[in-house]
RNA sequence: CGCGGGAUGGAGCAGCCAGGUAGCUCGUCAGGCUCAUAACCUGAAGGUCGUAGGUUCAAAUCCUACUCCCGCAA
């Protein structure tokens, strides 16, 4: 089967290793331009294309898919796939492959279309979640879905371990999606608008904290947002605002304080919520390393969080 | 060279702007008190103030270069 894989998060990694080591092998590569990240602003490439460079695979980084859609269309491919590529695929791409252009996500549609659809599983609060391999159609993440298969969100999950075991997950999605293709047999079970839902793209000012929502809300957004985009508060020191990050675990207690409001306790940082109240236990003051609460509160002295 | 913060005994910080041989909150060790404790009291050890130069009678403090850590931004 003649395969271009379009990708370039993470996620997608262990899937494409699969293909490379069972097939079938991917004809092309397409992923995002290198971009420049880090502290210095070096031009990095995407890891998975490094990995289709090292194996032989070519590799396509058009600024605009579209751009390159004669190229695509001359390798003559049965199936697309796609998975946490990027970009909005025009009309034109979805007609190229012979077969399906299908996409992996990282939820159970119909819930959660769009970006940050892992986080929002842990946000929510969800018991489980998964991939699921459709049809891509013009409107995102709302194509006709060939399976899914689920896992269970653990009580202390976070954002970063949940993305690795939904991305080891998807592997054997996409083998079963393509062996179902091919035999004709494959499902194609229209999501249902009505429970349906959007996650747009998180932003770092996403993370910020608000304390006048439930404890428990605020200990799943800490652990849903780790590592990216993160959670963060606005700690007053000596009368100014700081920049305070949070990091999981936190544990939500029976304690009853102003939103916002802060108790300080033998080396425990408690803050209040709208309802009970969370008591920090690793957090990172702006242009520090990480570090303990107790080690946080021997060196500043808080007075609220905003 | 995208913008910015930081490096001070084991930990977290102050001191630096207006140079004059180091301080706070803890931890550690010893002893004391207590039924007991992450409680309290007494004492002790532990730092060539990131590295290398420079200015000066004198540098943690001023100047230069370098190394490393971190935040923003992507």
């Amino acid at each position: 089967m003649r395969l271009i894989f379009i990708a370039t998060g993470e996620i997608a990694l262990p899937t494409f290793r699969h293909l490379l080591e069972h097939g079938p092998r991917p004809v092309a590569l397409v992923t995002q331009p290198d971009k420049p990240t880090g502290r210095h602003q070096t031009l990095t490439p995407p890891a998975i294309k490094v990995e289709a460079l090292a194996a032989g695979i070519p590799v396509f980084q058009p600024e605009k898919i579209g751009d390159i859609t004669a190229e695509l269309a001359a390798l003559e491919p049965e199936v697309l796939v796609v998975m946490a590529y990027g970009q909005i695929l025009r009309a034109d791409i979805l007609n190229l492959a012979s077969k399906a252009i299908i996409n992996l996500h990282a939820s159970l549609l119909p819930k959660y279309r769009g970006a940050a659809c892992i986080q929002a599983a842990i946000d929510a609060g969800d018991r489980e979640t998964g991939i699921t391999a459709m049809h891509v159609v013009r409107e995102l993440d709302a194509g006709d879905v060939i399976l899914s298969k689920s896992i269970p969100i653990a009580p202390d999950e976070t954002g970063g371990s949940l993305h690795d075991r939904l991305a080891e997950l998807a592997p054997s999605v996409l083998a079963e999606t393509l062996e179902q293709l091919a035999a004709g047999t494959a499902p194609r079970v229209p999501q249902d608008a009505a429970a349906s839902s959007y996650i747009s793209k998180l932003e770092r000012e996403d993370g910020r904290l608000d304390w006048s929502k439930d404890a428990a809300a605020l200990e799943r957004r800490i652990r849903a947002y780790d590592p990216w985009p993160g959670a963060f508060t606005l700690a007053t020191e000596d009368g100014r605002a700081k920049r305070l990050k949070i990091f999981p675990p936190v544990t939500v207690i029976d304690q009853h304080l102003s939103p916002g409001g802060i108790a300080i306790a033998a080396g425990h940082l408690v803050v209040g919520c709208g309802s009970g109240a969370l008591r920090l236990e690793t957090v990172q003051p702006d242009g520090r390393r990480k570090m303990s609460a107790a080690d946080y509160l021997r060196g500043r002295k808080p007075t609220a969080f905003a």
